[in-house]
DNA sequence: AAGATTTAGTTAGAGGCTATCACGAACCTT
DNA sequence: AAGGTTCGTGATAGCCTCTAACTAAATCTT
């Protein structure tokens, strides 16, 4: 195995210095944004000149896509390692909340303002279903005292995003509210809507999640 | 009054002309998004030299600052017009998801991903407040047959951001459960996070305005 | 080991952008 | 009609992305 992953010297060079591309662009994404990206600056930081990044990113939009799948990677990795150490779905929360407040802009340039014409390419939408399932197991632990709603006959007949996983109509309708509320009150967070405003964010998080259990 | 509010011809004229800046800063914005938005292209559509827009704003800065301005005033202005007319938290919830629809760019322009050092000046974060008071003028109309929890007794030292709103603490965690779940829902739905999964995100947006109501 | 080939990095440059400046032209005031 | 103010222009600096041609080095082949 040692010996079947080490590819050649080239290879083995070529794979670092891409690392070490991403490596400052993570730095320059946390700092001055997306949108204030620059090849260039990347360059500039690594000691050589512009065009030579063009070797091993062919754009900055494939540059930004490959932060985008690193991003959805990580996410989905960090619920799984939680999700295997026997994490319910209050754990999974805070989880996923830690991840965010890690690098607030990584979890923005998943769940923030999108670029209008951009549509991600299929691998990456293959890992944000990796974590659609992590969801969906975690809410299937629970208990299913909820009466079923009408959205629940809805999901019943439209549930191709649940991709195969057996959860009953009520397990998918938590999930999507546990996603979407949780999203609510971190993306609020992360985005600084709450600077002003006193209070203690996670307190806040804690009490929607309290809530989401509670029903 | 139609005297006073005459102004010199030129005046006139040059808030015409920012008015029809604007106007293309809106369509560029909905179709390429905010970070796309240039100047250089909004003086050519318009048939004039780059430069000459910087008469008329001093950056391009400027320019996205007056538009963010002008969301926050349309949706302050959007949901006090509901709520004049006597809406319920349920119809506000619908004018707002009405008013995201129109335009995602602009409703992501205030909610979506922020440039990190970016802040908004403090006439904007008023409009913001007023938001928030018709929030919390419509939440102090329910019910509040909930009981009170811990969340309760930290808002009840931690209401700053009420503004001298005399709403209880019970009151103040409602409006903040009605913010940030409408959009935990909203904003995944303007950015396209619901595209491939096949329910229809308008009973989504439904069943949870539904259980927010319930409790 | 020597030559052939692939690859990394360079500079130059096209074309886009923001933004400043100096200049002429239009305009309103007096 | 003379004055100052304002508008729009072209020129320019300094960023940016990205392409192209070229050099130098590392690797592969024989």
């Amino acid at each position: 195995m040692a010996e079947a992953g080490t590819k050649t010297p080239r290879e083995r060079y070529r794979t670092q210095v891409r690392a070490e591309i991403k490596k400052h662009a993570w730095e320059q994404l946390a700092t001055t944004g997306a949108s204030a990206l620059s090849l260039n600056g990347i360059a500039k930081q690594m000691g050589m000149s512009g065009p030579a990044l063009y070797r091993y990113y062919a754009s900055r939009d494939e540059l930004i896509t490959e932060l985008v799948r690193d991003a959805y990677r990580s996410l989905a990795d960090t619920l799984a390692a939680a999700a295997t150490t026997g994490a319910d779905l209050g754990v999974l929360a805070h989880t996923l909340r830690a991840w965010g407040l890690e690098d607030p802009q990584r979890y923005l340039l998943i769940y923030g303002t999108p670029v209008p014409g951009y549509q991600a390419p299929e691998d990456i939408t293959l890992i944000s279903a990796e974590t659609m399932a992590i969801l969906l197991d975690a809410c299937s632990a629970l208990p299913t005292d909820s009466s079923a709603t009408p959205f629940d006959a809805h999901l019943a007949d439209h549930r191709d995003w649940a991709d195969g996983h057996p959860a009953p109509p009520a397990v998918l309708r938590r999930a999507l509210s546990f996603w979407t509320r949780l999203h609510g009150v971190l993306s609020l967070e992360l985005a600084g809507h709450f600077a002003g405003m006193g209070f203690d964010p996670a307190l806040l998080f804690a009490a929607e999640l309290d809530e989401l259990l509670a029903h």
